[in-house]
DNA sequence: CGCCTGCATTGACGTGGATCAATCAAGGCC
DNA sequence: GGCCTTGATTGATCCACGTCAATGCAGGCG
């Protein structure tokens, strides 16, 4: 949230992030084809979003923890155009989008702060672009593990110890790799001791070799 | 651009986008790195996107024709975070982007305006990414003809003739695979009848053909 | 004009990851 | 406890695409 607000306008962004929603773990914060009203703040919990076409294919097109921000392709055609399942019980603020674009009309710093939030999904995605289109398969998962404990780390949690909230298939499926794959990559990276891998409980021994991995050149 | 606004509404808009800026063939908009002050609007010609790792790693990331705004990457960080490139000469409004936060928020039209460009993004690339992640190499050039020639009909071009910008090499990164791949791509296309290449002019036959390659199911 | 340079095409071959399939481990539930 | 379900691991095989390399084609220029 933004900084340096008067204690009128805190007010203003408090009334904003009121309500509140609490989703059950394995169930849907809102669906593909829904209409649009609000986005959301996670508090507690961990999501993955995915996409789904007419004829059945589908990917995940991202995995969000506390702290971020999920719906913001809605906004277009005020419907969603993915869904967002909840990969553990789960906390969020419901933010209503004409109230957010009320209030930032008001306040400078929130119009900035939301411009900043989609900015930077922008960013994000991009990554994932160019790892889908340039990267193999062991390096996807490095990039994938590393950006995931980063997070974690900037959250407060150990940036060697994490345990995944997904799936191997949804591994993959964010990856652009088949579950076995991911489990044989796993395997790989266990075998050359960069990490212990006991079924969801990860432990990242040599954080600076899946770095080599990603980075071959720059981390000699 | 928005519509309904008062007279007075449109001038203010009309100043906004009173800067003009050229750009030639193989010259750059933008710079991964430089300073971010404006989001552009392409008014003529044809631009291409790339990011670009430390490592030498490269990839394209969007095709951008007249009408579509470019520099969305740039807020969050207030640096560009990829190039842009002209792929033929070009012409573009050059919007600063705090006059837009500025006038936004006096026009309600135009920040959701504003609001939606991003979020259209967003929906862009998460086709791009469902594309990346789960098709096979005809099912993604495809998809990318019927995209640029859905994009330039829009524009009162023909659906079915068409003259391609970029390179085979650029539309590999692009798609995530090898120029030789697009090459052979092409070429079964044209064998089976569903296209004429010529170097880069395009003719595109049966179309509908093209849509059961992408979606076998649906199009029967 | 012929030469050069930058793309594009095509072929031959190798390989990374998909596919198919068996087995195993961990809960959840009666 | 035994049973069932869901997810993870691992092996054997296959093929789509990458790689390497030769050739073709068009535009620019001395």
């Amino acid at each position: 949230m933004p900084m340096g607000l008067s204690e009128q306008e805190l007010l203003r962004v408090d009334e904003l992030v009121a309500v509140r929603r609490t989703v059950k773990r394995g169930a849907s914060l809102f669906h593909n084809g829904e209409k649009f009203t609000s986005l959301y703040a996670i508090r507690t919990g961990f999501f993955k979003t995915t996409v789904n076409t007419e004829d059945g294919r589908d990917q995940v097109t991202g995995f969000q923890m506390a702290g971020e921000i999920i719906g913001l392709d809605g906004i277009v055609n005020e419907l969603h155009t993915c869904d967002a399942i909840a990969l553990e019980d789960a906390e969020v603020c419901v933010l209503p989008f004409d109230r957010i674009e009320e209030i930032s009309r008001e306040i400078n710093s929130l119009q900035r702060h939301v411009h900043k939030i989609m900015s930077r999904e922008f960013v994000r995605e991009h990554g994932v672009m160019l790892l889908l289109g340039s990267m193999r398969a062991e390096e996807r998962l490095a990039a994938f593990l590393l950006n995931l404990v980063q997070r974690l780390q900037a959250r407060g949690f150990s940036k060697s110890e994490l345990i995944l909230r997904m799936t191997r298939e949804e591994i993959g499926s964010y990856l652009g790799m088949k579950l076995e794959t991911v489990s044989r990559t796993f395997s790989k990276f266990a075998d050359d001791g960069m990490v212990e891998v006991k079924q969801r409980h990860i432990h990242i021994c040599d954080a600076d070799a899946l770095k080599r991995i990603v980075n071959p050149q720059i981390c000699q």
